[in-house]
DNA sequence: TGTACATCTGAGCAGGTGTTCACATATTGC
DNA sequence: GCAATATGTGAACACCTGCTCAGATGTACA
């Protein structure tokens, strides 16, 4: 049932042993844990999270007035924005010489929320 | 109103500039973007996000079964699960020499539902 | 076309991060 | 008490990441 080599602690045979290999064999199956850690890493950052804040205040920026409003380098910014871009956390839109950028979808915006939420809240009931 | 001194590019003043300078007010004063980013930095990595989802699966776990669903050793699982309980992810109940780990609230599961939901949908309308 | 502006890109480097190793602590049963 | 199991801790190391610097690309206007 799964005996995992190498890993030879933990002698316990208790009645955990079914769950213990579903689980592994659920969370092993499936890629999203993985995927869901890159896009979290992204996230991870305090100079893109503070981008996507600015953009989420303001709706719409370019790319030299978001590194003002963030307070980072012009290139740095435009480093971050093609993290954010590549992975489709914003989208952008040309116009003249300037590149404006905005939150691509709703799914951020949520992820923000819920995030402030659980820090406003800190621990509460499970 | 707030020009940032040292980065003297983007010359343009054109009717953006309430806003930049009304985003980096509101940006620059908040500490949320930080916090946030904390938050997201420790979801951030794969064999943490891999524990975060074999919790959720299992419900609970002892250290030596999470360390087997995840496939990493018990000293590196001890570590990750340090850091996410110190931040008030997960939260420990000890049952004899074992310790069996859950996740401390909703919200984490509601970020790895979101999460889920954006890559699923990939990028769609705003 | 030439100049100025806005953004993008690649290389190089300092700082942070996760793992392993060796050891310490805690709990149970003899 | 002692031995065995389960978990926690600190140091050392390799690896990754984000910044800066220099230069390239793209766009507008005279």
């Amino acid at each position: 049932m799964a005996e995992i080599a190498g890993l030879d602690t933990c002698r316990d045979t208790e009645v955990d042993e079914d769950r213990v290999a579903a689980t592994v064999a659920w969370v092993g199956g499936v890629e999203e844990p993985s995927r869901v850690a890159d896009l979290f890493r992204l996230l991870g950052d305090a100079t893109r999270t503070r981008m996507l804040y600015a953009l989420l205040e303001a709706g719409e920026l370019c790319v030299c007035d978001l590194a003002r409003a963030v307070e980072v380098s012009e290139t740095a910014t435009s480093h971050a924005l093609r993290l954010l871009r590549t992975a489709g956390i914003v989208a952008n839109r040309r116009a003249g010489r300037k590149v404006y950028y905005r939150l691509a979808d709703t799914h951020v915006r949520l992820l923000l929320d819920v995030s402030g939420e659980h820090l406003r809240h800190g621990e509460s009931a499970p």
